[in-house]
DNA sequence: AGCTCTTATGAATCATTGA
DNA sequence: GTCAATGATTCATAAGAGC
């Protein structure tokens, strides 16, 4: 049974009621400075990393030493040039404790349009990825594109544009390496994510896809274990959870978001009921049920902090 | 007549010697930190940033007003965790004078193989683009890629069957026509670029491709320019501006990547001579000589330090 | 079921206007 | 002067409609 509960509040003082080390993960998109003002507070670029610090000490008490801190961020540009909050919060997180493993690329092949005579537009964004420890958790396998389909899933994750321009701007032939690409099986994915951003009818800005928190719970958790998104919004993060058999808890200062992310979370349960089916995502998985999945004894503890929303 | 000079020395020494403001774009990929030790001095990661700012000096320096500087670089992982001394050296450029304009992704197609236990295969490079004043030359239409439904667009544009009328009259019209599809056809490009990396037989440390730097001669420089690249290596960057008919400088402490780059570009020199053809690239231009470019004074001094390798 | 075509919609920036 | 609100610009994606 996967525990799925949405708090409302500043993340700051609720994690404040959590025991130390619970968490494995922890993947988030914070309210970007100066940005969703008529949503969030707005925190100036300024104060920025100090209002980060407040609440990225708790994220460093409540997580476990194996556990994992993924933040996704990009500063924004403003009057020609982009803003230093973002360079200077993980300088800031390491001098914290936090050891700054890697940095991915979420490459958004959807990005927004728009002309400018001193940029392109910008399309992507930065997934920090913070660790307590060397010795992490992390499940490499369980992202491997299958090697059958990667040269589709490669053409299809560039999107048929980057090919033409790969073609156009360099001569070399692309159907040679495709033909290398089908001799084997599986293959490690890079630092490089490409995705689309969501743009479907959502009546809030989730431009977060959900194929990101997957990935990321799916690379640093195992099924059971246990997920908080301090900034939880519109619920992407917790969805992704749910559907990967994870434990979550997700926070917002927001009653809107939170009760959006109770809905969701429960539709999904509800079309689970519907279908009768024992559990079906994007990559499916046509035995086992999450239910009958180990958990070891993590869940008994954190059952009664995590769990409010049960599937 | 394009100038292609090499100097051998360390380019914050050399650069001493040239005028003010007399470069239209710096292009660059510098010697990283500890890296390549046995070849350059072996920089630590430690004094790095003390050390690109006495050399950055000298570029702000010679590099135009309307100028831009872009540094291809990206810090390495060490003991699991990644150096944080290239977001320091943002902070400390702009401390120094320079605007953080933009920072493009070279998303490295085909990287380097290996695993880790603790991260993936490393597919992308920071180009930081810096300027010295928020209006800077840029020609966005020199890079523009086909569009997204290339061949959509254009059948929607006209229909299918007037395409066929037209491939069937060859009417005088149809170029005309063509330009205008190509102009709808063609969008700008973002800040991500797909690049492969080259797989060439050069005995040189940094897989620098051509399609690189070239793009950003492009992007940020007329023909007739003035290009530098400070740590020039196997001189991949000399080549694309000479293939693209601009002058340049290239600075490096080894003898053995000078005489590489002044053989490049040589080679390149003959095979155009070769071929018998006047000197054709994308963007063809016949006149403009470094030596005639007005320096306010200072051209019969550059025109004795620039010119040597000629074409 | 498969197509094609249409349409809405974004963690965007910059220039301009108005207070 | 500064600062906030509005307008202009622009394109990849997916949902929806139509066949």
């Amino acid at each position: 049974m996967v525990n799925i509960d949405v708090r409302e509040g500043d993340c700051r003082d609720v994690l404040r009621t959590y025991p130390d080390q619970i968490f494995d993960l922890i993947v988030t998109s914070p309210p970007y400075a100066d940005r969703r003002k008529h949503t969030y507070g707005g925190v100036s670029p300024d104060g920025y990393v100090d209002w980060f610090l407040e609440r990225s000490e708790q994220f460093h008490r409540v997580l476990k030493n194996t556990g994992s801190f993924v933040l996704n961020i990009k500063e924004k540009a403003e009057n020609g040039e982009r803003h230093t909050y973002v360079l200077e919060l993980i300088i800031a997180l390491r001098k914290q404790g936090w050891l700054w493993t890697e940095e991915y690329i979420w490459h958004k092949k959807n990005c927004y349009p728009g002309k400018w005579p001193n940029r392109f537009r910008d399309a992507w964004e930065r997934c920090l990825h913070f660790t307590k420890s060397r010795k992490f958790k992390m499940n490499q396998e369980a992202v491997m594109v299958p090697m059958g389909d990667w040269a589709n899933a490669r053409l299809k994750s560039l999107g048929k544009n980057d090919v033409v321009r790969f073609d156009s701007q360099v001569g070399s032939g692309f159907g040679k390496n495709i033909a290398n690409w089908a001799e084997r099986s599986m293959a490690y994915p890079t630092n490089v994510l490409h995705l689309a951003t969501e743009c479907s009818n959502k009546n809030h800005s989730a431009a977060f896809p959900q194929a990101l928190p997957e990935w990321f719970i799916r690379l640093l958790t195992d099924e059971g274990d246990c997920v908080l998104d301090p900034f939880v919004g519109s619920g992407t993060t917790l969805q992704a959870a749910q559907n990967l058999g994870r434990n979550a808890l997700g926070i917002d200062t927001l009653v809107e978001y939170c009760e959006m992310t109770r809905a969701a979370v429960n539709e999904a349960q509800y079309k689970l009921l519907q279908e009768r089916k024992p559990y079906v995502v994007t990559n499916k998985k046509t035995t086992g049920s999450i239910h009958r999945k180990k958990h070891s004894g993590v869940s008994s503890k954190t059952a009664d902090k995590v769990g409010r929303v049960k599937t």
